[in-house]
DNA sequence: GTGGTCTAGACCACT
DNA sequence: GTGGTCTAGACCACC
């Protein structure tokens, strides 16, 4: 489970961070009852300000993602797997609405638009790719 | 050439106003020689402070977008449609970039991006989708 | 007489015409008695507001260099050429002072200033130059 | 770094300030990583609005000279120094230009020039200057 | 504490 | 009329 933060993106680095575990949980990397890493040593990895990953926690706390267990740490609940996929296919959703918003304003067809994202996707795709049947 | 602007959104106004523009540009909605609107117009139209203008005009001035004629208004600069389609396809770029890597991270396939998008798309697709040949 | 104004200055362009009539004065191309162009031959010629013509000529009155005579347009006045060798001596002092301040602010001795000057200047000094010792 | 606004110059403020950090990074005085005063400081320390000294940094940081460090302020970047020096070569060689046109245009010499460039430097030459033959 | 954005309104120079 | 600059002060998000 290793957490990056760009300090250049406007996203704010707590939210990067929570969406980063959300996106662990939802996938499975991480699974009910696993640890988080505690607030100081990830404060430490990521050299970031501690309370900068207070502020991540509170989030998936409000969230139901993760409990804290007192004087152990915070732990993955037993149903923030549901709440991940869920939020991811939300976070998912918005992207794309703006995405699609963009492409439209700027004149583009669907098909320019999934051109595009054929192009950018990491494993170039060699056959059997969404254009064919 | 209608501009608008959500003040709900994230993205700064001036920073919309001035998107719309380059893309009206790109698409040659504005033509070189084409004067944009008055700040004080334009800041009326919007509601919208006539300073919050000035800053979107400035960013359209630095990127050599349109340029002033002193006492006359600004104007579309007769290399600004070259910049305006290279910036739009920066934009977008960036937009897909940002998405795909959302996704992949997310664990969808190309396949799942595409039919998300097919889904938000605003005219829905009647036949010969993306996906047939 | 050929008088060139840059839109693209920051100098106002009234400002630019009146220091050019100077100028002429001050090397004697333009002497007392001449006439200077009408107003509306001046502003076509230029492509520029009469208004703007019209402000020069103001500014020029103020300092005594030009003065009217009725139905007949403006003429250059007898005691021009002192005012503006006078004028333009002041203009080029306030140059080279800010020049030089510039200069030192950047930590430039007066050597490299001199080496600059010569660089720029448009007949390239062949020999003789202020550099010899 | 003790920066001095005049606000009786017809530079504007913003660029003044710009202007000085510039030639600070390249001889030096303002290293990479190096912190520049915070807005609110700064605004206090020259009395101007704090929105002129925001102004200010945007230039800069739209240049390259300075990257927010977000909620910990503005710092040198590492490559401001080229930068620097390569703006405040343009910004003299512009100033010394426009000089030298001024000059000639007025019918002066080189070496007229060259002393009353002398005629001004701070630190009054006492010998070997640059008219000795 | 930091910068980022926006509003409101003023004054100026230029056309 | 136009844009350019500056002031004053507000609110926000982030650290």
């Amino acid at each position: 489970m290793a957490i990056r933060v760009e300090t250049t993106s406007t996203v704010p680095i707590y939210e990067q961070i929570a969406d980063q575990i959300v996106f662990a949980v939802a996938t499975a990397d991480l699974q009910p009852g696993d640890p988080v890493p505690s607030v100081r040593d990830l404060s430490v990895q990521l050299t970031v300000n501690p309370n900068t990953v207070v502020r991540a926690y509170q989030e998936l706390e409000r969230m139901g993602v993760i409990e804290p267990v007192r004087g152990r740490g915070m732990f993955i609940t037993s149903d923030a797997a549901k709440t991940c996929r869920d939020r991811r296919k939300e976070l998912i959703r918005d992207t794309v609405k703006a995405t699609v918003r963009e492409a439209v304003s700027a004149g583009l067809t669907a098909d320019d638009l999934h051109a595009l994202i054929d192009a950018e996707w990491p494993h170039p795709i060699r056959n059997g790719s969404h254009k064919s049947k």
